[in-house]
RNA sequence: GCCGCUUUAGCUCAGCUGGUAGAGCACCUCAUUCGUAAUGAGGGGGUCACAGGUUCGAGUCCUGUAAGCGGCACCA
């Protein structure tokens, strides 16, 4: 007998080897209809099969939540189906559950076409009706292995070889002869999948995630528990396009690219406005945390590279050149070797740790062409570099102090965190299992003291050391990587940095590599997508635009104007012979903050009428007191928070 | 780098099965001076990505190259 405990507390006992679905029946009838799956002690499991114990007892319906990821699982395996059936000698390979979806990787010579998609996804809600069972069967490895060679599907019998010898295997059949291995669980049969999912994408993709191996067709689609969800996801990615921070950079007339170019970026003016406010932000906070901002040449000697091991690993991705005279000279990929050589020059003492160095650094790399995607992913990026030269007894403050300052600016570019990565040793690296030991734990110490609980990344770390990620989440939900820290004991050794220490001899100082924004191309790239082009106000490259009614007014304009740039705002006029109703659509669609509306009464006067973005009333104000509002409603978040707190500590003093 | 798709005016796109290019917006000119999301009229603008090929004839068909897009792999 086993205890079955109920989602409402009460408990019932059932003779073994009964089936969820048994169970539901002894319920109700309808339950036992509806059962999709069910829930033991958190573990899925189909409805047919035998409990293998008692526990915590849930019927899952097909449109609970926990329920969806097996419906895009069952809906891949109904692909398969559908594709096998369409286009015989197609080999089947994976296919699992992703966010929002599930792909499937097929293998066939002949590639796959758009409009084959149409097809199968008819075929599959054919199958949908067929309602075929999923029955599940458990077979010996070898027989598995040999049924799967029988019929072709190599990729198939290879995933099974990998299982040990001597295990089972569970197969699923789909109605009387599609069977494909998998460790399941799936819905009873192919009805309760349903038909709200669409066949989205084709791609290739590489046999087991390894370039040297064979290329697949994969196929992806996404699959909800009702058409309406379905409806909302796709009406979710045609906002997500709206975004796209290449077709605001466009239409802003920010940056663009051309293909003389390929990953460079040419920044417009107000493109570079927008740069230049990020960068004096980050400057100024730096700054205010201890750092000293350096810069380091853009191009040094081959020699220079090969010392710091650069050259050996990445010289594909190296930007080279030569001179007349014979020389070889690099890009410079990264700027950590060149703050070594600032921190090597004069002699250091444990005095002057920690050391922070800060640049906004210029770097190159020849990235894979595939790589390359608008500003996110680019060739000459700049990053926002920062290294901490410290002692080993130094990096969890380091790392902690640094934590709450990458956390802070986030906050006030309005993006929020998903969580902290902490990326851990990876398979091939540096270093004894003692040494990643303590570095691991030295870096989860001094998150957890930052106050964050990090989402471990098995084996993502560096080959020299492991590394926070920053995971940041934008106004629509999807992340980004924004901002690491890394522990690096290796590249002071290389360069043979030291310091002198309390008891006069020589130490290897520990670096710390960090960055906040990564590279600033990508992170306005993020800013972007999350604002939607509508910036803040202290961000948005034009902060006013001083539009008239009709000429009359132009002169006050131009004074109007003058006097909101004497506050430092970032201000434009709009003199031309247009209509107000034009021009308000025009500067609002151009996401423009603020538009100052002057007409003949506000010329008389000497008012302006200022129009916020998002909301249709109008705000008159005296010129000088709405260059103040303004003024003061543009202030960076730094400066005002500031400016707060001079004001809070006269007060109470 | 690999797989697939795409490339027509500054932008967004139309151009059926081959018969030497079209719209809207933008731009320029003129008229209009009009109080909060598009005033009207006129005008200029294209080696149809590039290079070959098939054809009497190619934006349209074929081949190659490049770039862009979606994935995969890569990301110090």
């Amino acid at each position: 007998m086993i205890d079955l405990i109920f989602p409402d507390g009460s408990k019932r006992q059932y003779d073994d080897g009964v089936t969820g679905k048994q169970v539901a029946a002894s319920i109700a009838p309808s339950l036992a209809k509806r059962a999709a799956l069910i829930k033991l002690d958190g573990e899925l499991l189909d409805v047919d099969r035998p409990l293998p114990k008692g526990g915590q007892f849930e019927i899952l319906s097909r449109d609970s939540a926990a329920a969806l990821e097996t419906l895009r699982h069952d809906t891949s395996h109904i692909m398969a189906q559908a594709v096998q059936e369409l286009f015989p000698g197609t080999q089947v390979t994976i296919g699992p559950s992703i966010e929002d979806g599930f792909y499937y990787d097929f293998a066939r010579d002949e590639p796959f076409s758009l409009d084959d998609l149409p097809k199968i996804e008819a075929r599959m809600k054919e199958i949908v009706d067929r309602d075929l069972p999923l029955v599940r069967e458990v077979w010996k490895r070898d027989e598995a292995i040999a049924h799967f060679k029988s019929i072709g599907e190599t990729y198939k019998a290879e995933i099974i070889e990998g299982i040990p010898a001597g295990e089972d295997v569970s197969l699923y059949r789909q109605g009387d002869d599609w069977k494909d291995l998998c460790r399941g669980p799936h819905f009873p049969s192919t009805k309760f999948i349903g038909k709200a999912f669409k066949l989205t994408k084709l791609a290739g993709a590489y046999w087991r995630g390894d370039h040297r191996n064979a290329q697949l067709q994969r196929i992806y689609g996404t699959a909800w528990a009702s058409d309406a969800d379905l409806e909302a996801h796709v009406t979710r990615l045609e906002e997500a396009e709206k975004r796209d921070h290449r077709k605001i950079g466009r239409a802003m007339d920010l940056f663009h690219m051309q293909e003389e170019g390929r990953g460079m970026v040419f920044w417009h003016p107000k493109g570079l406005t927008l740069w230049h406010t990020v960068e004096s932000y980050i400057r100024r906070r730096m700054d205010a945390a201890g750092y000293v901002e350096v810069r380091t040449p853009q191009v040094l000697d081959r020699v220079f590279w090969e010392k710091s091991g650069h050259w050996e690993k990445y010289r594909p991705n190296m930007f080279v050149c030569e001179t007349e005279e014979g020389e070889e000279l690099a890009l410079k990929p990264m700027n950590c070797p060149g703050h070594v050589q600032i921190f090597n020059h004069g002699q250091k003492s444990y005095r002057d740790l920690p050391l922070r160095m800060a640049e906004f650094g210029a770097c190159h790399r020849y990235e894979p062409s595939g790589a390359l995607h608008g500003l996110m992913r680019v060739r000459a990026f700049t990053q926002d570099d920062g290294h901490i030269f410290c002692r080993e007894d130094q990096i969890e403050e380091e790392t902690t102090r640094f934590i709450e300052l990458a956390s802070s600016i986030h906050a006030d570019f309005g993006l929020e965190r998903d969580h902290i990565a902490l990326a851990t040793r990876p398979e091939v690296r540096a270093g004894s299992d003692a040494f990643w030991d303590k570095a691991e734990a030295q870096m989860l110490s001094a998150a957890r003291k930052a106050g964050v609980e990090p989402v471990i990344a098995e084996g993502d770390g560096a080959f020299y050391a492991p590394k926070l990620d920053f995971l940041l989440k934008d106004a629509i939900g999807r992340q980004w990587a924004c901002g690491t820290i890394q522990l690096d004991y290796v590249l002071p050794e290389r360069l043979d940095a030291d310091y002198v220490g309390e008891d006069g001899q020589k130490h290897r100082p520990v670096m710390l590599h960090r960055a906040i924004c990564g590279s600033m191309e990508r992170f306005i790239g993020v800013l972007i997508e999350n604002f939607a082009g509508a910036f803040p106000l202290w961000l948005a490259p034009v902060q006013v635009v001083v539009a008239t009614i009709t000429s009359d007014a132009d002169d006050y304009a131009r004074q109007v104007a003058k006097a909101l740039v004497a506050k430092g705002l970032r201000v434009e006029t709009d003199l031309r012979n247009e209509k107000i109703n034009y021009k308000v659509r025009e500067h609002s669609l151009a996401k423009t903050p603020v538009i100052a509306v002057v007409g003949r009464r506000e010329a008389e006067l000497g008012q302006v009428a200022l129009r916020r973005l998002g909301s249709d009333g109008q705000e008159i104000l005296d010129l000088a007191s709405a260059a103040n509002a303004l003024a003061l409603a543009a202030t960076p978040p730094d400066i005002a928070r500031n400016a707060g707190g001079v004001e809070r500590a006269g007060e109470a003093g």
